[in-house]
RNA sequence: GCCGAGAUGGCGGAAUGGCAGACGCACUUGACUCAAAAUCAAGCGUCCUCUGGAUGUGAGGGUUCGAGUCCCUCUCUCGGCACCA
């Protein structure tokens, strides 16, 4: 018999056993019922897990467990994220050095995973900042560049003059730096760049094979941008270059009026006829100096300055005029537009405001609302031997003409997504593996020599450059080709290239002649099941699917994606229902009711109280009354335990309903398990919970062999939810082993079926009575019955029984009239 | 503006087109107690002429024997994108 309740003191003891036995260790061997499941893993930032941890980690875990005692061999892995700004900041304020404060950070935060109680296999820790990490970062980047997929170019960086340094997307809000709330601007920089977008096509296709959200895939697909239309070629008026734009309306060309450039496009040099030039000069340098936040005011009215020349219209010959204006955005298409201001609402604006002409050549289809600008697909009018078709009919048809003609259009197909930027002008992350050397060139680390070590000492307070190129005994060495001194890339990687990949490593990574073993990983790979925040939807999912299929097509891994399923756990709020922050102060956080409850009372609120996939409020009450719920778990085993020895094997009426509400536990909490319907699971031991009290309490004569069975049941169903308190529990009803390695219960079907149900009577679809039937009596016997109810005998008189419609196990309605 | 998700008691939240509100919190009543807590038993959407009846899942229509669930229109909330040609 136990004396001690549930508590801290139970978790602290079974994790000391669980890690004595290793009963978590990943079984190599049978690899055929392998299961990778994985949480994105974190940045160990504070030095204490919050709240946001647990609700990720923990409650995957039961997950994973519950797949164990299914008898799948569990893949469940964990590592740290641990380069990126935030240590460097912290390091820029108190002086302390990022390796230090986030190594220090990791070590708190492992032994805080350890008190969750969680099924993590240490053995197979990754921590990116390690050069037994990174080392195979910097291989990857050497691959990719080795087969065109890594290449550099001028590209403007957001800067923060007041900061004097570079800063990356996510540390601009609303067009100004986060840390010192300065405009930020844009400098020019040349940059290395991943790829991505020839993968643009394959990244889409690929959302067919996978098991995630629709929405996150609805998000992807919207961030690729993928547009398909046709390239038109203006011929200019003076000069032999040509302008050439991107359309997805070339139905509308006949009402292309005037060409615009963005300001920043390169032809717009050779375009400009004096005497404009001036104006469009300053019209350029207004742009560039226009702040993020203006730009991204939509409701800006545009503006814009014409270049004095001219181009002729591919298809009418006419002479329409050059603009230059910001509302074309020089990263998209062409750089250039047609305009077309009948049928197309920006350019409607922009030629109202300065007076271009507005053609109607798209009629309203049966006579709806067409007035201009009209912008929806419709007849096409007022464009020569093209009147008449339908917009959809015309867009194909002008296209094949003009190319036919004289090659001025073919169909083409444009993209939002631009290719991924990786350098970063800071100092904590990866160098990126690459000498400049002056004879050479660009030359790439020799493999050999990986890993590029990131010195420790290095003065990294912002001053304008990278924190590398200040450190003469890293930039300095000479080149791997001619052996003439040379310098090092002084940029390092973007953190996402370093998450892009964690999960190829985990399976092994303490391979140490390559990143990892391609036979090995490609049994253990795909991952089969990965939660994280939705927030991750476009850059890091994106960014781990492209690597994913730029590696296959290199020959080292044999899957196209990933991650086979994707779940997203929603976020916990603070009690007043506002995201925890600091600031607002509203943070839980869960160390003081793990040290007051136990790590599973814990867990087990956040199962309950929440739906897994939206999240909510915190509160209080919740928690106080899941560790009512732990103490009434325990009454109610102990007091079934008393029972045990008694002798009995009779199955009457209590144990029958007893052993239905067993296996409709089982049954429920097996289905609702598996889409993350843990609140339910909860609420199905609940009831168990309640039915065994009440057999306690009613049941006449107890069975007590009967009794050990629920019971040891539904022990086993707790335990993937209580992970601790279900060990205890087990033990207490006399086990050796660990309820950890038994098997999951299976539901008897027959135990679902009950000998006599109740069926609600309906007229005319409202519930009038409730009659009680054998299960298994047919609808002639039900509806005889039916009709004797007594609430319902006052319906039938002066009327007729039109049907009655009987639905098996659940109600009858008779339809009368 | 576009794309996506959602709206159910005082609260968190359940409901393959079939008895709305499972499970729990809060609350009310009773038992135990000198008393309180805990525990146990019971009640608990709203309204009414209350052993009964009406009504009820953001609003309004529709399909159906039957709608929280399906269809159409609208309102609001949240998330994403945002001059993408």
């Amino acid at each position: 018999m136990r004396t001690l309740k549930y508590g801290k003191h139970t978790d602290t003891k079974w994790q000391e056993n669980w890690e004595r036995n290793g009963i978590y260790k990943f079984n190599r061997e049978n690899i055929e019922k392998k299961f990778y499941c994985l949480e994105m893993f974190s940045y160990p930032s504070g030095a204490k897990l919050h709240v946001g941890h647990w609700w990720n980690f923990g409650l995957t875990d039961s997950w994973a467990r519950v797949k164990r005692m299914q008898g799948h061999s569990v893949f469940h892995p964990m590592g740290f994220d641990a380069f990126g700004l935030p240590a460097e900041n912290y390091a820029i304020k108190t002086g302390i050095h990022p390796e230090d404060s986030t190594m220090a950070n990791i070590a708190t935060m492992r032994e805080q995973l350890r008190t969750m109680g969680g099924t993590f296999d240490w053995d197979h820790e990754v921590v990116t900042c390690l050069p037994s990490y990174y080392r195979w970062t910097q291989w990857l980047f050497l691959e990719l560049h080795e087969h065109g997929l890594a290449y550099r170019k001028e590209a403007p960086v957001n800067w923060c003059p007041s900061c004097n340094t570079s800063l990356a997307n996510e540390q601009v809000e609303h067009g100004a730096c986060e840390r010192c709330n300065a405009e930020v601007t844009k400098r020019n920089l040349t940059q290395w760049f991943f790829k991505i977008t020839a993968y643009a096509d394959d990244l889409l296709a690929g959302h067919e094979e996978i098991n995630w959200p629709e929405k996150t895939k609805a998000m992807q697909k919207n961030w690729i941008g993928k547009s398909t239309g046709a390239t038109i070629i203006f011929p200019l008026e003076h000069q032999a270059e040509t302008i050439e734009v991107f359309t997805t309306r070339a139905d509308t060309l006949f009402g292309c009026t005037y060409l615009v450039l963005a300001p920043e496009h390169p032809l717009v040099k050779a375009v400009v006829r004096e005497p404009f030039g001036e104006q469009v000069a300053d019209y350029q340098e207004q742009t560039k100096r226009q702040s993020e936040i203006d730009r991204l005011a939509t409701t800006k009215e545009k503006t814009g300055v014409f270049t004095g020349s001219y181009a002729y219209h591919p298809a009418t010959g006419e002479r329409i005029a050059i603009w230059i204006a910001d509302y074309v955005l020089a990263t998209y298409g062409t750089g250039a537009v047609m305009a077309v201001p009948g049928h197309d609402a920006r350019d409607y604006d922009f030629a109202a405001k300065y007076h271009l002409p507005i053609v109607r050549v798209v009629q309203g289809k049966d006579g709806c609302d067409d007035s201009l600008p009209f912008v929806a697909d419709g007849i096409v009018v007022g464009s020569s031997a093209f009147d008449g078709l339908t917009s959809e009919q015309a867009r194909i048809a002008i296209v094949e003409h003009l190319h036919s003609q004289n090659g001025h259009a073919h169909f083409t197909t444009t993209y939002r997504l631009r290719d991924w930027l990786v350098s970063r002008q800071r100092y904590w992350g990866a160098p990126i593996p690459i000498i400049y050397c002056d004879d050479c060139g660009v030359v790439p680390v020799p493999a050999s020599d990986l890993p590029v070590l990131l010195p420790y000492n290095v003065d990294f307070t912002p001053d304008g450059q990278s924190p590398l190129a200040k450190s003469a005994e890293f930039v300095n060495v000479p080149c791997p080709k001619c052996h003439k001194r040379a310098k090092r890339e002084t940029d390092t990687l973007d953190t996402f290239v370093d998450s892009s990949w964690y999960f190829l490593r985990y399976p092994d990574n303490k391979n140490n002649d390559q990143p990892w073993d391609i036979d090995w990983i490609n049994k253990l790979l795909p991952v089969d099941m990965y939660v994280g925040g939705p927030e991750h939807a476009v850059m890091h999912l994106l960014y781990a699917r492209f690597i994913v299929k730029a590696l296959k097509d290199m020959g080292y891994v044999n899957f196209g994606e990933p991650f086979k399923a994707l779940v997203h756990q929603g976020i916990i709020l603070g009690a007043d229902g506002e995201k925890m922050s600091k600031s607002k102060g509203n943070v839980v956080s869960p160390d003081a009711y793990i040290d007051k409850h136990g790590a599973d009372v814990f867990r087990l609120y956040l199962l309950f109280g929440f739906n897994y996939l939206e999240g909510g409020p915190w509160s209080d009450d919740g928690i106080k009354a899941t560790a009512r719920y732990v103490e009434r778990v325990e009454r109610v085993i102990e007091r079934a335990t008393e029972k045990m020895n008694h002798v009995g094997e009779s199955m009457g009426g209590a144990e029958q309903e007893l052993n239905y509400v067993l296996h409709r536990a089982i049954y429920g909490i097996t289905q609702d398990v598996l889409d993350f319907g843990f609140n339910t699971c909860v609420s199905k031991l609940m009831e168990l919970t309640n039915a065994l009290h009440r057999y306690d309490m009613e049941a006449p004569t107890k069975n007590g062999p009967f009794v050990r069975h629920v019971t040891e049941n539904f022990v086993r169903l707790l335990a993937p939810f209580a992970p601790h308190l279900a060990e205890e529990l087990w033990a207490s009803l006399g086990h050796s082993n660990s309820v950890h390695g038994e098997a999951w219960p299976q539901h008897d079907p027959k135990a679902l079926n009950r000998q006599r149900i109740e069926l609600a009577v309906q007229v005319n679809g409202r519930l009038r009575d409730k009659i009680e039937v054998a299960s298994d009596a047919n609808e002639d016997e039900i509806k005889t019955l039916a009709l004797q109810a007594e609430k319902v005998l006052p319906f039938l008189t002066n009327t007729i029984v039109r049907k009655i419609i009987v639905v098996k196990g659940s109600l009858v309605n008779i339809v009368l009239g």
